[in-house]
DNA sequence: GTCTATAGTTCGATAGAC
DNA sequence: GTCTATCGAACTATAGAC
């Protein structure tokens, strides 16, 4: 009861903060939208700040969600990996011109200040960088281990340009075809990278770098919980025996409870970690997580 | 004199918008920092928005000089096409750093609603356009023609994406590096194209396009005499006489100032235009300018 | 140095439920 | 009578304008 009114107001909320921008949306604008007084919206959220913070996220949950289920019907229909690579992209390019607002870079603006937003925008992006890093090794194989943060980056980038003139409706084509010319490019670009080999620009070592927060631990051990649910998630694609599987996705699962923990077991960790080792698929994740886990105290 | 003055708080103004942003930036601090009354600055400038909107033309019309600058330099020195790509990429990722204030989108934030800003915007936006179209023309050849949209709107990604590390302080390659491996990544994606020739995505129809102002003709006309600025100054290093350099440069010269006329004479316009088609390094701009300039009453 | 406008935030009165 | 949800009105802080 109290819930749905506070899922009523954040959805009016979304609304007009896609609609007219953070600074531009007021608390009267939302107010008059849900039929009821300022003050009562202050009942539900403490403050401007934190109602944008969860719809903010509320958004990135979605999208996660969403993208999930659209990797398992791939699965299902047992599409190859660049047309899953096709599909997600398209995906994403729809979502983000309904929801571009909670997509971009929120640069000089206020709300960048609070301490909350910035953890949820941090744990956002690096929730993302994972999920593409995943995306990428799928695609183009184990080899461009080297390059995968540059991939990555060379990705986002020509993902953002293409969508911006989306988003200005300055586009003709399909976003499907869009979707397909842009895996086209990243082919080029893996292929001239793996042939050339010249020395990669991002490193793990700074990939997930906060500039503001330069050793932001909570958001650390975020990421690694997210690199292990996304672990989680794709055990059931391995081309492994069900009993395996089975006994493969416990023990990720044994590990992400122990990482979870205030105080994790550094042994138990590494003893979970090398067991999970002798599946070549896991293998680039498990060092992710590595380099996550030993820079961070948690 | 009061010349003087304006400059100096331009350039303080500058310098506090550089490392607080606009909206941090108040009245009171910018006039704190020249030692003087807020009210004085009303005298000087009209608004705050007037006065970012100065600060903003100012750092795009040095950025130009300044890159002109280079391409002299590079002449000069007689330096490969690929040479003097990465050398451009290497001073506008400096000078992107500096100001990236200056150059980010400023996407939700106020001043955007300004039409005198809006107009400074589109103009710095479609130069830059012209800019990198000549210059990617230049290094890859006029067979990228079809492609020349998406080829800048490519290597626009990769190197904001890239930019964006840089300022976050999250790279250790040398910038002189990282724009090599930039020329690099483009070079694959050129080949890739030419060799697969897929659909371009984007068009010389919407290149320019302003989301918030369809038909903004000022804008556009204003495009077109910069990008006629840029073939005169590309005209000192065509391989040819003497002579005939200089009656080009006249040439083109005629027709910048009777475009730059309230009704230019159209039947003069294609004499002009006729007569530099017969230099083949001059016919992609014309046909871009023509473009602009049959799409416009001017 | 003062004025004013805006918008986030808070207060206090009112009304209905038990 | 008390408790609580609601809402109009008032408060406050900021910053542009003069």
């Amino acid at each position: 009861m109290e819930d749905s009114k506070k899922g009523k107001v954040l959805d009016v909320a979304m609304d007009l903060f896609r609609k007219k921008g953070y600074a531009s949306a007021s608390m009267q604008d939302i107010a008059e939208a849900c039929g009821m007084a300022k003050a009562s919206i202050y009942k539900l959220f403490e403050s401007k700040e934190a109602l944008f913070t969860e719809a903010f996220v509320s958004c990135h949950r979605t999208l996660l969600e969403k993208a999930a289920e659209l990797d398992r019907s791939s699965r299902l229909l047992g599409l190859s990996p660049e047309e899953k690579l096709r599909r997600r992209i398209e995906f994403q390019l729809h979502y983000s011109v309904e929801n571009h607002l909670f997509m971009i870079d929120f640069k000089d603006l206020p709300i960048k200040e609070n301490d909350d937003f910035r953890l949820a925008w941090q744990k956002k992006k690096n929730g993302m960088l994972t999920w593409y890093r995943e995306m990428m090794l799928e695609v183009f194989g184990e080899r461009i281990e080297p390059y995968c943060w540059d991939v990555v980056a060379i990705y986002r980038g020509i993902f953002n340009i293409y969508l911006s003139f989306v988003i200005q409706k300055a586009v003709s084509t399909p976003l499907s075809e869009l979707a397909a010319f842009i895996v086209d490019r990243m082919n080029a670009v893996v292929q001239d990278l793996l042939r050339q080999s010249p020395r990669p620009i991002i490193t793990d070592t700074v990939a997930y770098v906060n500039a503001l927060n330069p050793s932001d631990d909570l958001a650390r051990r975020e990421t690694a919980l997210e690199l292990l649910r996304t672990m989680e998630l794709g055990v059931p694609s391995l081309g492994l025996p069900e009993a395996a599987r089975e006994e493969i996705a416990e023990v990720v699962g044994l590990l992400r409870a122990e990482i979870a923990k205030d105080e994790p077991k550094d042994a138990l960790v590494r003893v979970l970690v090398s067991y999970l080792e002798a599946v070549p698929e896991l293998r680039s994740g498990l060092r992710q997580l590595l380099w996550l886990y030993s820079n961070s105290p948690m």
